[in-house]
DNA sequence: CCGAATCCCCAAAGATACTG
DNA sequence: CAGTATCTTTGGGGATTCGG
């Protein structure tokens, strides 16, 4: 019998729960991955939650247009980010945020500010981890 | 000059804000890795916020001892859970999160709520593009 | 301007075997 | 029981080139 914890599926056993790798994970793993919040950021403070791939590019210090790309493939992909291509010439393209990719900022928003608060001691804890091990 | 949106340190320029890669994604990077997650809502749930390797081993499916080792000497490491070594035959150690790794639970619930709602539609996106692009 | 195609490198992660 | 030590595989991600 499944049920929920902190919206993880798990299965009881005489042992307690157990988890299961699952749906959520595919998504923070997005997440994690080495550009998607800086997209998603930029996207975020953008007017209409639109810019171009080139204003994208711009923004975002290091990144390649190959990896830019790839990023905005994969959002489109889970319906967080939308395309749009005008056939000029030069060509343009524009990326905005989806409603579903616009709401997932209030609680990207949670999460990045108890980093923020907590960041100065994980670096801490960090370097006296370090430290000890040496 | 630098200054801050969602969190995240940015430049002006003359095209709009320019974003660096920071601190913040160190944190999501390590959550969006393959077992940090399911660690920590094992431990979430557990009680005392509390279990011994074995637990956490048999309570998380697939996962091997040399990964949980190593996922859970990264969390050490960021001080989000702490050690307890007991010098027995056989040994036992056991796990807790930290005042600090159970301060990110209410943020991470937040989260991981926002997957659970809007799950459904990333699947079928996702079904959507890739049929799409056959 | 945007992005697909190729090639390459390295770190994450799995399998397996061994130890205090 | 709770790790380390090795070896191997995988795939994320960078550099570069070409094309519409």
């Amino acid at each position: 019998m499944e049920q929920n914890i902190y919206g993880r599926p798990y299965v009881q056993t005489t042992d307690g729960p157990r988890f299961r790798p699952c749906a959520p994970h595919s998504v923070l793993a997005r997440l994690g991955d080495k550009w998607t919040i800086l997209v998603m950021s930029h996207l975020a403070v953008a007017d209409g939650y639109r810019l171009r791939f080139s204003g994208l590019k711009n923004g975002i210090e290091g990144i390649t247009q190959r990896m830019l790309t790839l990023t905005l493939r994969n959002l489109e992909r889970d319906g967080l980010v939308k395309r749009y291509y005008y056939p000029e010439v030069p060509p343009r393209v524009e990326y905005e945020l989806t409603e579903m990719g616009a709401s997932m900022l209030p609680a990207l928003e949670g999460f990045t500010s108890w980093i923020r608060e907590n960041w100065p001691r994980i670096e801490e804890c960090r370097k006296a981890f370090d430290e000890a091990a040496a």
